[in-house]
DNA sequence: AAAAAAGTCTACTAAATCTATATGCTTTGT
DNA sequence: ACAAAGCATATAGATTTAGTAGACTTTTTT
């Protein structure tokens, strides 16, 4: 499962991705439409800006925006940069990497190859989608559904 | 990321499923071969059976064994026997659903779409994996690398 | 019949992690 | 100078996970 982090994360990502190349948004403005504790996600942007995704303005009209455009950047990213496990195994993470305590010899283990699997057909999918591409499946769903 | 009781639960329907028709096999065995804390396995092993995957015998020349053929036990089902989280979001997980308290509305929820398309595809790796394929890999894997 | 070997069941504790909050600081605009 | 925003770190609280303990039942062996 992802973490908390994570998922608010996204959610501000798409927010802020949606506003690319306006004025910066406020945090406490993405906290009140996403249902984001304040404080919390301080946090988050704080390392999404670090990580270099963001930019942030400080003062009055500051706030925070993409450095990059939206399709530019990918899930799988946002994940690594919060933490998220990508992976179902330690030893099969690509960024996360831990032996598995229990497992001896890591090379011949049947379980772990079946998670690598996983993994790579995750990663796949997680690598090929955009933030431009989730804010477009987004508007896609509206369409079909209604708000 | 599975929790070690996944990880641990997968181990030992391996040992038992290369043991598969043969005399029961005890406890303190798997767990000493495949380095799992014996009374945490005891657990682990009694949900197994008590889903119906596993017999046991009691007293002395007791155990555990499979009441099918490997073949017929996917991965898929035993992450859900022990609670493994398929799904990386709970609003996405079919067996065990919980609303992102955050998330307004789901059905347009792009993000979510996102992560069904990869539990889709977690899905369908771990339900077409059995046990007998993942002895198989093992075994392939180390007639690649040797023991 | 007694003892030993194994699984059964429930409760508890310890450790780790995650989520959230608090506090004070710095920068920028008016 | 003051207010609006972000920056940074510390800490508390909650939840989950991992592991341990202990007493009980069933079956086999002697």
């Amino acid at each position: 499962m992802l973490s908390k982090k994570t998922r608010y994360a996204l959610k501000a990502l798409v927010v802020l991705g949606k506003n690319f190349g306006e004025a910066p948004i406020q945090i406490s403005r993405i906290a009140s439409e996403e249902h984001i504790p304040k404080k919390f996600l301080e946090q988050i942007l704080l390392d999404l800006r670090n990580a270099g995704l963001l930019f942030s303005k400080k003062g009055s009209g500051g706030g925070y925006g993409l450095v990059k455009d939206p399709s530019q950047i990918s899930v799988v990213q946002i994940l690594r940069i919060t933490g998220g496990p990508v992976a179902l195994l330690p030893c099969v993470s690509l960024n996360f990497y831990q032996k598995c305590d229990e497992c001896e010899n890591e090379t011949t283990c049947g379980v772990r190859d079946v998670f690598v699997e996983v993994r790579d057909a995750t990663v796949k999918i997680l690598s090929e989608t955009s933030i431009a591409d989730v804010i477009r499946r987004e508007k896609n769903l509206v369409e079909k559904f209604g708000l």
